[in-house]
DNA sequence: GTGAATGTTCATTC
DNA sequence: GGAATGAACATTCA
């Protein structure tokens, strides 16, 4: 689940309940999400002191602990999310307790997990390896990752080095909008096709950003594409399916040419 | 039992 | 050196 609206998602809900709250206690519910940080540690850093505003680069949530130049980072694989207040699940692995209520750290897969950055060179090797943020970047910019790149698009798009934030779904929804097949090198890309891919990134990162996730929406390819194989909600033609760049992948044949 | 699942990383092979 | 492929990680679901 979780892209680039998903974290965005959880960035807000931290941000509108938790942040300059004081942290009562963290509950390690399941060490196993835990990376390079043990319990005691991780308790010792947060509890007493409060999270600051929390930022998103691509899929990664960085959120500073206040009076201390250590953050939290996080990043929620396929299945992570943060939880405000909820009842307790079988999947919540880190519970941070405030005087307001409770945030989950909750993750069904365990395929990544919770680091401790120390220092501003550890936040910062965090970004170092991604691309620049899909919700930020110009035509130009877009243009500037891709071009002349000898790979196929659809891979190109999701892969954070190039671009951060695009996960399967989202590239998916992007190429279906701007009429560009996912096999298509990116050195066949002429200025129009940058153009529109960089128009419709942009249009559905917005929509999908304002509602915290892609929207199930069935006038979006992702909508039907679970249907197995659904049809094009813009010209009803079935959906194609297959592998590109090892992920599964959804397209119409008719309005995305070969 | 099998395969696939919205993510990332590492090894291998062309 | 680049790019593509497959496996690995852990767990659930069809």
């Amino acid at each position: 689940m979780p892209e680039l609206p998903d974290v965005e998602g959880f960035r807000r809900v931290l941000s509108d309940h938790a942040v300059g709250r004081k942290i009562r206690r963290v509950d390690v519910l399941d060490p196993g999400v835990l990376r390079g940080v043990g319990v005691g540690t991780l308790q010792q850093v947060l509890v007493g002191r409060r999270f600051g505003q929390p930022w998103r680069h691509g899929k990664h949530l960085v959120v500073p602990v206040a009076g201390s130049d250590s953050a939290v980072l996080l990043h929620f694989g396929m299945t992570g999310a943060l939880h405000w207040a909820c009842d307790r699940h079988r999947h919540d692995r880190v519970v941070f307790t405030f005087s307001n209520g409770e945030l989950a750290y909750r993750d069904m897969r365990k395929l990544h997990g919770l680091r401790l950055a120390n220092g501003a060179d550890d936040v910062r090797r965090v970004v170092a390896g991604l691309g620049p943020d899909a919700a930020e970047l110009s035509r130009a910019g877009l243009r500037d990752q891709l071009a002349g790149l000898r790979r196929q698009v659809k891979p190109a798009l999701v892969d954070q080095a190039v671009v951060a934030g695009l996960g399967n779904l989202l590239a998916d929804e992007i190429l279906w909008r701007a009429y560009i097949h996912p096999r298509r090198s990116c050195a066949d890309l002429d200025t129009d096709d940058f153009a529109r891919l960089h128009t419709r990134m942009r249009n559905v990162l917005r929509q999908a950003v304002s509602q915290g996730r892609v929207p199930p929406r069935t006038t979006w390819l992702t909508g039907r594409r679970d249907e197995k194989p659904g049809s094009c909600p813009r010209c009803g033609t079935t959906l194609n399916h297959g592998r590109v760049g090892g992920r599964g992948t959804a397209w119409c044949p008719r309005c995305q040419p070969e």
